[in-house]
DNA sequence: TCTGGGGTCCTAGGACCC
DNA sequence: TCTGGGGTCCTAGGACCC
């Protein structure tokens, strides 16, 4: 029989507030709530203290709301250095624990202990770490153990804060399936409209419905969601899930609408810049790029263009960025932009996509080769031959780049 | 005079090819 | 006489999560 797997879901609560706290203790008991750009226009609450939610103030409500709940809210603006610190941190004292850890954000991540427990009883492994994150950090957390990852999640959820919840399979009718719809991972507002009009108020309405009219209504999905909610779940904790990333963003809020075409391409430099920058950090380059566009009405598109080399520099991704935005602006003020770089290719992987390319023998055939040739004498003694016999050679990532475009022109070009 | 910014995954239609 | 079916790529939008 398969054994049981033991994940954990470990959940940070209120982190950035926490994580201010941690800071200046002085905030302690006090309302204190996160929000984007205080000062300007269009802030909302992206965190706050439970001592703020007491007086109802809520994650994303607009500021002035949230004062007419707290008036004597202290509001922060967000310093990402310092709970990209703290979570960096937080996730240290996890992976000493098991090997297997998953973040998923900057504030919660799954854990297998399965073959890491040893004879320790789960739970004060459990309670152990809780206490070591909340000594060493001053962060609060709640940790939920079960299973499977869904579970986990949904058990991390149940107490807040410093909770720790046990969710064992045999335990989901009475524990699990009482919650409402909505307050299941996975369902959002429209979800829970369309499952409430099929009569399915909680979890285990979901977890009984037979599974054709869901797939039905919510295809692919509706399946998923009947299997979480009967407490089937066999995805695993995944150590590497967090370094293939799909895309890299930037989008702004405009400080009021525009329709100036100067200004507005001054803002996708801006972008553009941003986007790049994290791309080398990376150390990734892109082949398609895509802007979005909220018009003053929220009315929100989204234009994207499949490109046949790589992209990377600032000036390419602005370029590309305008372009777009020149093509499918309908002349409307505009409230909000954004760049996105999507389908990345870690630098190093370049090569590997020549090997599908099969390019060596492409290559001392055709023309390509003179190419190569050329390329070779524009960038210095690092070697085509060097390159053949030696894979990861060490050539600078430009001429990578330059050599794997000149490739897919001529491979575009010959067809 | 409301509603940020970072993502992932899924769907669906049209173009194009065989 | 009048139109199959499968597959891939590209584009756009939507739902969801933190």
């Amino acid at each position: 029989m398969k054994k049981g797997r033991i994940i954990y879901h470990v959940d940070m609560n209120s982190f950035y507030a926490s994580v201010e706290m941690a800071y200046n203790p002085k905030l302690k008991g006090k309302p204190v709530a996160i929000a984007g750009n205080p000062e300007e226009r269009r802030g909302i609450v992206v965190t706050s203290s439970y001592e703020a939610r007491a007086k109802g103030v809520k994650t994303t409500m607009p500021l002035w709301q949230a004062f007419q709940h707290c008036p004597e809210l202290i509001v922060l603006k967000p310093n990402f250095d310092r709970y990209r610190e703290a979570s960096r941190h937080m996730f240290s004292i996890l992976s000493e624990v098991t090997p297997i850890v998953q973040p998923v954000s900057i504030d919660e991540g799954y854990m297998d202990v399965t073959d890491y427990v040893g004879s320790q009883n789960p739970i004060k492994l459990a309670e152990e770490l809780q206490k070591r994150v909340l000594n060493e950090l001053d962060l609060p957390s709640s940790i939920g153990i079960a299973p499977n990852k869904f579970l986990a999640k949904m058990a991390s959820d149940m107490k807040k804060p410093l909770g720790i919840t046990v969710l064992r399979k045999r335990e989901i009718k009475e524990k699990l399936w009482k919650l409402s719809i909505g307050e299941m991972y996975g369902v959002g507002q429209k979800t829970a409209d369309k499952l409430k009009k099929l009569d399915i108020e909680t979890i285990g309405d979901l977890a009984l419905k037979d599974v054709m009219t869901l797939k039905n209504l919510l295809g692919i999905n509706g399946e998923r969601l009947h299997q979480r909610a009967n407490g089937i779940d066999d995805r695993p904790v995944d150590p590497d899930a967090v370094n293939d990333f799909k895309s890299i963003g930037n989008s702004t809020t405009l400080p009021y609408d525009m329709t100036d075409q100067q200004e507005i391409n001054r803002i996708f430099d801006q972008l553009s810049e941003k986007v790049a920058d994290r791309m080398e950090r990376k150390e990734v380059v892109s082949e398609n790029i895509q802007i979005m566009i909220r018009y003053h009405d929220r009315k929100t598109i989204t234009r994207s263009r499949q490109l046949r080399e790589f992209v990377e520099t600032k000036q390419e991704i602005s370029q590309l960025a305008k372009q777009l935005f020149q093509q499918h602006w309908n002349e409307d003020p505009v409230r909000l932009l954004g760049v996105t770089a999507q389908q990345l290719t870690a630098k190093d992987e370049m090569f590997k996509q020549l090997d599908l390319f099969n390019y060596e023998k492409e290559a001392e055939k055709e023309e390509l080769y003179l190419t190569v040739d050329q390329l070779k004498e524009k960038y210095g003694d690092n070697t085509f031959v060097k390159l053949k016999s030696q894979r990861q050679a060490k050539m600078s990532t430009s001429f990578q780049k330059d050599f794997l475009n000149e490739y897919k022109n001529n491979q575009n070009n010959s067809k």
